[in-house]
DNA sequence: GCTACCTTACTCGGATATTTGCTGTCCGAGTCAGCCGGG
DNA sequence: CCCGGCTGACTCGGACAGCAAATATCCGAGTAAGGTAGC
């Protein structure tokens, strides 16, 4: 899974903390975990393509969040940065060679045992991360850390 | 998810149906699905670093299981071959910069909020992978094919 | 004094290098089968 | 005829290139703010 995910999760939560109406620039994003500020801009760019976050160009521009954050998975989040396929790849190896020639009843043609075993496990991931939404692990983080929603807030606004 | 993960799997069904005494080259096992055969080699050599099948040099040489079809689940072979690590890696980014800065209080220190979602989202994974065995999914090949184990076996037995 | 325009600086967005790690290949160490010679 | 040693070929196992994708970077298009000139 590429890293992008965790700087992307991460940025959402504290786009949620900052006054909606406000725009935050990637630079100062970036600088608050000093990451490469013209990378995030590029991953943020994606979450803005999903409708994650709304861009604006120009003075007084930047990033804000596209809808409520209770109406942002983390599966949304993941999908945006990684795209929407699944780990397992099926490239349908029963079908080339001698492996080809074994002849299928017409009644029971059916997709890959293995390829549905590895579907199953990718929906029950998918299931997890579509439960939490970005309001939810927001207020987690503020359970372990009251403090932490004021100190980005006013952080962001300085500057 | 590397691709070796499939042509593993595949093999390892294939080889609980040819007899237990009979060890398989990895040589016949690629040409069964026309794959390469030095690489598939490489990841048999997981495959037996992980104790799936065992490995015997030299004429008459080759793979076979290592342990009861029934006694290797899908996380197994996955394991194997893609390593056990998580597919969400946390690179603890909010302790760099400014966000290291916040005081976390000593009563709630713990883990990342977001990396913990994650983590029990691989975990719903890594149950549904463990749950599903070799000897199942050859089964339910079976079930799809009947004719499935007995072209396997005297594929491999002749030459 | 007010308004409309222009300049300007600032921001995103996509096109462009660089590195990492997966894919694929090759050759050497080890091993067992089969053969040969001797008893 | 039986047994022990030897030869040889065959197999795995790890070391070595090639390539695709992720990481990181830079510059141009677009935009809104702020200043300026005209009315």
């Amino acid at each position: 899974m590429r890293e992008g995910v965790e700087w992307a999760a991460h940025c959402c939560i504290n786009l949620s903390w900052v006054a909606p109406e406000k725009a935050v620039t990637a630079a100062r994003l970036a600088a608050f975990y000093e990451l490469p500020t013209a990378y995030l801009n590029k991953q943020l760019n994606a979450l803005g393509r999903a409708g994650i976050v709304s861009s604006q160009s120009g003075p007084r521009g930047g990033f804000r969040l596209g809808r409520g954050p209770d109406q942002i998975s983390l599966m949304d989040v993941a999908a945006a940065i990684d795209g929407s396929a699944q780990a397992f790849l099926c490239t349908g190896i029963r079908h080339r060679g001698p492996a080809g020639e074994l002849a299928v009843p017409e009644e029971h043609r059916t997709r890959c045992t293995v390829a549905r075993a590895f579907s199953l496990a990718d929906l029950a991931w998918r299931r997890q991360l579509a439960a939490r939404t970005v309001a939810d692990l927001a207020a987690e983080v503020r359970r372990a850390n009251p403090a932490a929603s004021d100190y980005v807030r006013h952080w962001f606004d300085r500057n």
